[in-house]
DNA sequence: ATAGGGTTAG
């Protein structure tokens, strides 16, 4: 059966169509109906392109303006399309491109049309040209306001934010939540809440921004408690939202709460995305449920990046080193995906784990070439500590003295842990004069090292300076579920 | 049929 224009159209405006579909309709289109189809329905090549910017394609959108556009006179929508798919994959150079020929075509002042060019260069990072259009935009709506607030939050600066969001003549819902999520990204979570209790009105996405605010900032109660009070609300929760209670019970240690949330998701009947995957996985690792997050990770579906990632590292901070590598040269076979930062984080972290010098050798000096992937701070830490620990203290050395990036004090303690297990004074002593003197963790650790190799005289000197400097040892504290109540107690 | 919220390391 052929499926009517009426049915390509809703299914090519529906967010759950996926680019595979997308194509088959396409292909659909130029095999079945006649060439020229798309002259006399530009509604229809329109919303090709827009499910084509929506997925995770975008460019292909470029690609069929290319072909059909000599056919067919665009419109102002095609265009605001078009912008969308460049402001999703980032390119400034395509964005003024389409820009060019909007307006050569007439439709460059049209004001969705600026929004969208607006929001390219807020994706790029270009908040001065973003505000430099937005000062001389002949006709603003509130989507401008909220995009360059949005540029200005997620940037960091809210006093900027702020500003706008004093200008604008009359701020919805949009508006509002973006200001809370750019509090909490500053890490100002009070004031994020105080927005979010002042704004008139709170809908899903809101709930979810202060949820997100409490969870970045390490308030996984809070979060939990918000969530409460949205079920109070009968606000139905989203899937973001699910994520967002993860993160939370993530955060709080709180297995039992994860568990429900994981039942909840079944009884629901809600298949699992890789963000849902993924949020799942890495909840019931840091819990210490390896075995679950594994049969979380079986069931997948789609295994993105994240996934793996989330997998591997779960692995690795159990202690299932082998099994962690596995996965690894698994994770290299699939023809999907390609290892990032991250995974050689949970790569490195699982031969340092196990004392796997040769392979972490291997991994860091040759897979991470291999891959592309660019060596970041915590993959130092990761290789110091492996090759201290294993007691080739020069070999560690050479690296943090000759490592292309400033190394920072976790990369500097690797090396002291090494000092400290093989009982090298002379190198311990090095490091804790290099380290940031302000953190009184390494000096309490340099006094234990005096102690166990019997140089009193060096301990009570460390100790003194300690007290001079009013360095104090800050005591450890962790945290625990108690079953069946789920609050989480501190214990010191 | 614009604009705000979500996964993996630290």
């Amino acid at each position: 059966m052929v499926p009517s224009v009426r049915t390509l159209l809703r299914l090519l405006r529906s967010p759950s169509t996926t680019t595979n579909q997308v194509k088959q309709i396409h292909a659909h289109l130029l095999l079945f109906h006649h060439p020229s189809l798309f002259q006399s329905s530009l509604n229809l090549f329109n919303s090709l392109i827009f499910a084509y910017a929506s997925s995770r394609q975008p460019h292909l959108s470029f690609l069929l303006f290319a072909t059909q556009t000599s056919l067919l006179p665009p419109n102002h929508l095609t265009f605001q399309f078009l912008l969308k798919a460049s402001s999703k994959s980032k390119s400034l150079l395509q964005s003024s491109q389409i820009h060019c020929i909007s307006t050569k075509l007439g439709f460059g002042s049209h004001v969705f049309v600026q929004n969208g060019l607006l929001h390219c260069y807020v994706t790029c990072g270009r908040l001065k040209d973003a505000r430099r259009m937005f000062d001389v935009m002949p006709e603003r709506d509130v989507a401008s306001f909220n995009c360059m607030i949005h540029g200005y939050a997620e940037s960091g600066d809210m006093d900027s934010a702020s500003c706008v969001f004093r200008l604008a003549p009359s701020p919805n819902v949009v508006t509002w939540t973006a200001m809370v999520s750019g509090y909490a990204r500053k890490g100002d979570v009070h004031i994020a809440r105080r927005v979010f209790e002042e704004m008139p009105h709170r809908d899903v996405v809101s709930w979810n921004a202060m949820m997100s605010a409490y969870v970045q900032n390490r308030h996984p109660v809070a979060a939990l408690g918000l969530f409460r009070r949205m079920q109070l609300e009968n606000l139905g929760p989203s899937l973001t939202t699910i994520v967002g209670l993860l993160l939370a019970c993530t955060g709080a240690r709180a297995l039992d709460q994860g568990k429900w949330v994981h039942a909840y998701l079944n009884k629901k009947r809600i298949l699992l995305n890789s963000y849902l995957g993924s949020a799942l996985i890495d909840m019931y690792c840091k819990c210490g449920a390896v075995e679950l997050g594994f049969q979380v990770f079986t069931g997948l579906v789609e295994k993105n990046l994240g996934v793996w990632n989330a997998m591997i590292n779960g692995l690795a901070i159990n202690g299932y080193s082998e099994r962690a590598l596995e996965l690894f040269d698994e994770m290299r076979m699939s023809t999907t995906v390609l290892p990032d930062e991250v995974t050689f984080v949970g790569v490195l972290l699982a031969c340092s784990h196990a004392g796997f010098v040769e392979e972490g050798r291997r991994h860091f000096h040759c897979t991470v070439k291999e891959c592309g992937v660019r060596l970041v701070l915590e993959h130092y830490s990761c290789m110091v500590d492996l090759l201290a620990r294993c007691g080739f203290l020069k070999e560690a050395e050479d690296i943090v003295r000759y490592m292309p990036i400033q190394p920072d004090d976790v990369v500097w303690r690797a090396l002291l842990g090494g000092g400290l297990v093989h009982k090298d004074v002379e190198l311990a002593e090095r490091v804790v004069l290099e380290i940031d003197a302000h953190c009184s963790g390494d000096y309490v650790l340099l006094s234990n090292l005096y102690a166990s190799v019997g140089r009193w005289n060096e301990v009570e000197r460390v100790r003194r300076f300690m007290k001079d400097k009013r360095i104090e040892k800050t005591p450890g504290c962790s945290s625990v579920e108690i079953e069946s109540d789920s609050r989480v107690h501190l214990k010191r």
